[in-house]
DNA sequence: CTCATTTTTGCATACGTATCCAAAAATGAG
DNA sequence: CTCATTTTTGGATACGTATGCAAAAATGAG
């Protein structure tokens, strides 16, 4: 039945405030809205009534009069990622700080994503965040006709209207590269999804930089970012006759998964017998059970850097299209032979 | 200046539409509402005027007269927890499925926790989910007066006028003792920080059953879930004398603290020397560094649970407060003695 | 073809707030 | 106290959609 979503119970509206404090609608939009003229007297007057009432404002109604929602959109995949999930936390936290609100969104697969960006839109979110998943050009264009900014968080454009914030994964693969040459023998790459761009640089730096210094048989395996999918991977290049003695893997869970498999299902010794890097940094890999050497995401900068072009773009109007390519730093523990 | 926030650019809204389709506002309404009454010339002709116009429809326009935003609100702290943000992402993705929306908040502290929620509720959310956070009573009335369904997750509530789900961290604590005892002379408890119900629940589960045994000295150290505060806890309990061969920790990850600690800065062998448990059964808990005996809580019917009876309230009206408190459950694995 | 019935349509209005504008009140200088 | 100036006020309107209602159009039985 169609009423059944309704609410059955009145609601207390800015009328039923001004009829109470003996005022006008307007006297009590003023009151609630910061910068308005309004007398102290009246203020008062409002501000008891409203106590008396329990009312605070409707802000689904302001937010129509105001074109404005003061809500931020954002879009992800791959909760089970622990630098992901850091991600969203600070996302949300500085959002909040800045006086707006998240709506969070999830897509299941690529397919999904552009329901999901429409409904994101057709809440007139003030600006939109989207992490993990690229953008169909019918999204492209739906975010430009609604003059939504959209920042694509470590994912850069193909279609270059949109801002991007990422990190230089193809650096961050020549950084772990140049670590790794010289110390080692045979050397096997971990990559992600065959379509994941942020895997295609990293693991691209990696073994470009392998073949500038002459080594051009580098293994590889693909994985999904899990932990378990990394421990396959693992498994497989470890089973081999040539066993590499160098791993590098474009994200620290697999990293972590690759490790455990070496160790107890190999019983190597890492790093003696064999070298593994990870990428990210999250928070285990420096636990003291895997004291993992890592290509540094910096979080806190990329987020930064996101949410400061982003507010720019909404506040300002500023509709420069940027794209932000920020360094990685090479973290050295204890998985690497030195 | 105040002007700066205004989009200057138009908006295309269902009157434009109606204009190019030549029907009424009403008819262009009608066909983005399912099951209103439109005939199929009419549909086809918005239809194309839409897409010509790149129309669709202002959610919030619509939340404004139907009285329903089809958002719900989650409260939210503790991101660094995988348990937390394993649920976080549960329960957006089944919001989604539902064709609902999530706002999510954060609250640093519990401070901010009446701020926030006022904010969701002046968003309209259909309902509010409430995640490691007390419930001030003056919110309690704010939700109840603006009839938002309000459940707290793994929180019970003070004032029983709110619903909750949790799990039974008592008889949790409890499962623990019991497959600890006997075998170990000397337990330890690393419980969470002093207010949090869910630490105190777990830790007299387990100091009860100690008790009934005829254990009455179980030593304890306090954390606050983190990893780190797992190994400065367990550092402390390592470093006495009388050093515990047992300790049960009220959450996974402080567990994992432990065990690193116990193994790496002094040598002990798990569970040879120390048993450990945990509480939560993170999918970290599995992996074969650790392998973490542990008290699961059964994330999916919690999340399930919850979302089924603040359904139950927002499209029934039902609003029987109901607290569900669901069993936990044992896993063995190789952290504890047997 | 007629008339009763069903379906579709447009008009008007409501949702709860912000803001423009003109009028009213307050303030202050002389 | 007067008059110019500033501040405050309320009325009216707009934001973009959904829906009750009555009129209009379509349908169908005879």
């Amino acid at each position: 039945m169609s009423n059944k979503n309704r609410k059955n119970n009145y609601r207390v509206s800015s009328v039923d405030v001004a009829r109470l404090a003996g005022v006008s609608q307007s006297a009590v939009s003023r009151c609630f809205t910061k910068g308005a003229s309004i007398s102290e007297k009246s203020r008062q007057k409002v501000l008891k009534a409203a106590r008396e009432l329990n009312y605070s404002p409707n802000i689904i109604a302001r937010s129509l009069v105001k074109k404005a929602t003061n809500i931020i959109g954002i879009v992800l995949t791959r909760y089970k990622s622990p630098f992901y999930s850091r991600v969203l936390g600070q996302f949300t936290r500085k959002i909040q700080a800045k006086g707006y609100n998240t709506l969070l969104m999830d897509i299941g697969n690529d397919e999904t994503v552009d329901a999901v960006l429409s409904t994101a839109l057709q809440y007139q979110v003030d600006g939109l965040i989207i992490t993990s998943a690229t953008l169909s050009s019918a999204m492209v264009e739906g975010c430009l006709t609604s003059q939504t900014p959209v920042i694509l968080f470590n994912r850069y454009a193909m279609y270059n209207e949109v801002s991007a914030v990422y990190c230089d994964g193809m650096d961050g693969g020549r950084k772990a590269a140049d670590q790794m040459i010289g110390r080692h023998k045979r050397f096997a790459c971990i990559k992600g999804e065959e379509g994941s761009s942020t895997s295609r640089d990293r693991s691209q730096g990696f073994i470009q930089r392998l073949e500038e210094n002459g080594i051009s048989d580098c293994l590889y395996e693909r994985g999904n970012y899990s932990y378990e999918s990394g421990s396959a991977a693992a498994d497989k290049l470890l089973s081999r006759k040539d066993r590499p003695d160098a791993i590098f893997c474009v994200s620290d869970l697999m990293a972590l998964g690759a490790m455990d498999v070496a160790r107890y299902k190999y019983g190597l010794d890492i790093p003696k017998d064999l070298s593994i890097m990870g990428f990210d940094n999250i928070n285990m890999a420096s636990w003291s059970a895997y004291n993992l050497s890592t290509v540094k995401q910096p979080v806190t900068r990329m987020v930064d850097s996101t949410l400061s072009q982003l507010f720019n773009e909404i506040e300002n109007n500023e509709d420069h299209t940027i794209v932000r390519k920020i360094k990685t730093e090479l973290i050295l523990r204890k998985s690497t032979r030195n």
